[in-house]
RNA sequence: UGCCCUAUAGCUCAAUUGGCAGAGCGCCUGACUCUGGAUCAGGAGGUUCCAGGUUCGAAUCCUGGUAGGGCAACCA
């Protein structure tokens, strides 16, 4: 593979390790405020809490066995720029626990793409082969204290008595050897006295959970394989539920991030590091993996289209891998503002390329110089200009609004050519490029005006024959004005050369998503790559493979450094220029009719009935609290289900008298503050819930201040007098006190009351709202609400 | 069919944790221009998945649904 020859030059020019992981824009996501994705909450809160007091440390593990796309890409940037904004660390671990799939060469592919896009891990460079010694240990404890044990089942075996998704799994009948017998197996196992497959350590949990990784996972087996670094050392090999959550406790990682389709692990990971570690521990969390439009992004999907020949190879321009999009002229500071706006969550997703290119654009926009370039080339002769000459002309590397100096010479000739698209016979309205008769600027030249049309005997289009205004050279502070600028080269002076023009690899926005008996390379676009050889100016004869260029109204384009290796020169385009005018020309894509993107299936006319799903002795339960309580149906087919509860509420309503307030509370209030064992025993006794409850009631406590006094009961186990008393709480709901209030929150937001008064009806919270936070919430939110309706209408 | 995760503008995400539903990209219009680019100015675009409920007030809390995704390798 002798594709990756420039990564150092490259890294040296292009990554800037400074502002690697900081946003090079300010004001993207949104809000006044920074906001804050659910990782970073997580941090902030585990810091302030204390559960976590060093260091921030996180970690990027990937496994060498493919090389490195733009989805490693997203959570490259994701775990670096967290060490970097907590001034923590993030550690490179290989988890090298398979050793049929490994190799070094992933490895180094690895490590330089990461550099390429300008992280640096210094000394954390792990590797879970590294660990085997430890994770052997710990496998032995586990066995020791019972957690584990030998299965000597087959694999089929094993997997014919996981149960299924819906069927608990049958225990293995060696699930309870003794501790002894399972770590004189084990010990075996390690010496190498048995083959592949007779034996495999499992976890010993639960086969019946509902969680199918908890039904007593293998977490060795035996593998006599060559590893690419440790050799015939091993004859056994951790599993990844395994290796992983334990190699994060050995290297303290306080957070451990990775994809969705992980959380169904979550519980085994703390499972084992809750039984082998102390406090602090690892935490893992999962956000989404990046989909990307027109491309497919699995590793097995990515080596079969190089197996097969669809693409040139790993680092072939239209890969969505790391090295596949450096050659194709992407930039690391382009690929880590993409991440960064692209943002993390947990909803699945699928990004729009247009943001990829934007992102490319916009870092390459102030990168590249301007040079012209004729893609499709039609002979222009220019019959006033002197035949034999050629004009030097003064051609800026820049426009004006981007501040670099530079220039070039560019040379005119009586023969140039333009881009044949750049010419039309028959032009439409508001084409405003060369026509018969018609008038355009060369860039940084002249203005010419097309006299002739040539045609051959098929009508094509072959020569064109313009006429020079001499009045016009560019920079003369001629008057004359023409709408259309084009881009020329000269003829005789011009270099022949190759220009590969990618488009996207697939033609369907998910090519994952195939009709039966199809596969993903159904989709793949026949016409991703075209070859055109173009004219480009003489200026860029000597340019060395990491070069940029913006050709101007085309695109970006850098110069490919294989091809260079090889002697040829071959620009790469990098992505085009926005075109207005040629989405223009395509009828517009017709807008999608409101409502079509999520058929939201017609719901049944009447509201369903509460008590349907109530079996028969829950439903006459429902019925009693009905009658005996006055519950509405909703209330009563909830407590009818939960018996915790209604063992709470029976309780908290003979201390009382409004048992329907009791109900509402401890639904909507109560419950949702308690967890299911809270409930089990509460923290507050139900005479005490009653009696807040009726301090709501008689207008003492307003809703939010009874919430507060609730949660401190729940906090604290006081009852509701003591905590009203020492806080001096009372609902206010005097008006002349309150009108005070909402006056000076009027005049206070002169603006507001008018957008109010202009239709802005929302507002009405934002000053109920102002009004409760002055008066700490003591306010009654009826009065109020009356009161500000009285000015504001 | 069991468990888990998710649902806010065309796309990706916000919403100070119950108080004005916003941003970036994309799209449209205009201005400017020696790149139909860039830049600047403006605009359209919302049943916050649905239905009930709690609340003065719900994208946010409660109940029940719907849709999408994940989980039954001795892969990671």
């Amino acid at each position: 593979m002798a594709n990756f020859l420039f990564p150092d030059r490259l890294t040296a020019r292009f990554a800037a390790p400074d502002d690697a992981g900081t946003p090079s824009h300010s004001g993207h996501p949104s809000s006044p405020r920074e906001s804050r994705h659910f990782i970073q909450q997580i941090i902030d809160d585990d810091l302030k809490t204390g559960r976590v007091t060093g260091d921030v440390v996180v970690r990027f593990p990937p496994e060498p066995n493919g090389y490195p796309h733009i989805g490693h890409a997203k959570a490259i940037v994701l775990n670096f720029s967290l060490a970097k904004e907590y001034g923590g660390r993030c550690h490179l671990r290989f988890d090298d626990t398979n050793p049929e799939t490994e190799d070094m060469e992933y490895v180094r592919a690895m490590k330089r793409d990461i550099r390429w896009l300008g992280y640096e891990w210094g000394e954390n460079e792990f590797y879970a082969s590294d660990y085997f010694e430890q994770l052997y240990d710990l496998a032995e404890r586990l066995i020791e204290e019972g957690l584990a044990y030998v299965d000597s089942q087959t694999g089929e075996e094993i997997r014919a008595t996981r149960g299924t998704v819906t069927e608990a799994g049958t225990e293995s009948p060696y699930r309870n050897r003794t501790v002894q017998e399972n770590l004189d197996l084990f010990r075996g196992m390690r010496a190498g006295q048995f083959n592949d497959g007779e034996h495999v350590l499992r976890a010993r949990i639960d086969m019946a959970s509902p969680n199918m990784l908890m039904r007593d996972p293998v977490i060795y087996r035996i593998k006599k394989a060559s590893h690419y670094r440790r050799g015939d050392e091993w004859p056994i090999y951790p599993l990844y539920d395994f290796a992983h959550p334990l190699s994060d406790a050995i290297e303290g990682i306080t957070h451990s991030l990775c994809t969705l389709e992980f959380d169904v692990h979550r519980p085994l990971y703390d499972w084992l590091v809750e039984h082998l570690f102390e406090d602090p521990r690892p935490h893992q969390y999962e956000s989404a993996r990046l989909n990307l439009d027109y491309t497919v992004m699995s590793k097995r999907k990515l080596l079969q289209l190089v197996r097969e020949g669809r693409v040139a190879g790993w680092d072939d321009p239209r890969m969505p891998t790391l090295s596949g999009m450096r050659r194709r002229g992407y930039t690391p500071a382009a690929i880590r503002r993409f991440c960064e706006l692209i943002g993390v969550a947990k909803a699945d997703n699928r990004v729009d390329v247009a943001l990829l290119e934007y992102a490319v654009r916009d870092d390459l926009n102030d990168k590249a110089r301007r040079v012209m370039c004729v893609l499709d080339p039609l002979k222009v002769v220019l019959t006033n200009f002197p035949d034999g000459k050629s004009e030097m002309l003064h051609a800026g590397y820049w426009p004006h609004d981007i501040g670099h100096e530079g220039a070039r010479q560019v040379p005119l000739t009586r023969e140039i050519v333009i881009e044949r698209s750049d010419f039309m016979m028959d032009p439409p309205s508001r084409f405003h490029r060369l026509s018969p008769g018609a008038e355009v600027r060369l860039r940084h030249a002249y203005i010419i005006r097309c006299d002739d049309v040539i045609t051959d005997d098929e009508g094509q289009v072959t020569e064109l024959r313009c006429s020079v205004d001499y009045d016009t050279r560019s920079g003369s502070d001629s008057s004359k004005k023409v709408k259309g600028t084009v881009h020329w080269v000269s003829a005789s002076e011009g270099i022949e050369t190759t220009v590969r023009l990618y488009d996207r690899l697939f033609n369907v926005p998910n090519p994952d998503d195939v009709e039966e008996g199809q596969s993903f390379v159904d989709h793949l676009n026949p016409d991703s790559l075209r070859e055109v050889t173009a004219v480009i100016e003489p200026s860029t004869a000597d340019d060395e493979p990491e070069t940029w260029y913006q050709f101007e109204r085309q695109g970006y384009f850098y110069l490919d450094p294989v091809a260079f290796e090889e002697g040829k020169r071959v620009w790469n385009r990098t992505v085009t220029l926005r075109d207005s005018w040629g989405k223009q020309q395509e009828p517009a894509a017709p807008a999608k009719p409101k409502g079509q993107k999520q058929a939201v299936p017609a719901q049944p006319a009447e509201p369903l009935d509460p008590m349907a799903e109530l079996d028969e002795e829950e439903h006459s339960m429902a019925i009693e609290l009905q009658t005996l309580y006055a519950l509405s149906p909703e209330d009563a087919a909830f407590l009818a289900t939960r018996d915790d509860e209604r063992v709470f509420f029976k309780e908290a309503a003979a201390a009382s008298n409004t048992p329907v307030a009791i109900a509402n509370w401890l639904i909507h209030e109560l419950r949702p503050l308690l967890s299911q064992e809270q409930m089990e025993t509460p923290p507050t006794t139900a005479q005490h819930f009653a009696a807040l409850v009726a301090l709501h009631a008689d207008g003492t406590l307003s809703s939010r201040m009874a919430r507060e006094v609730l949660e401190e009961m729940i906090a604290s186990g006081e009852g509701p007098d003591t905590i009203v008393e020492r806080k001096g709480m009372r609902q206010v709901s005097d008006e002349e006190a309150l009108s005070g209030v909402v006056d000076e929150v009027l005049s206070n937001h002169p603006d507001r009351v008018e957008a109010y008064r202009g239709g802005k009806k929302g507002l009405i919270g934002f000053f109920m709202g102002q009004v409760m936070q002055k008066t700490d919430g003591s306010a009654n939110p009826q009065v109020v609400r009356a009161l500000l309706q009285e000015r504001l209408d």
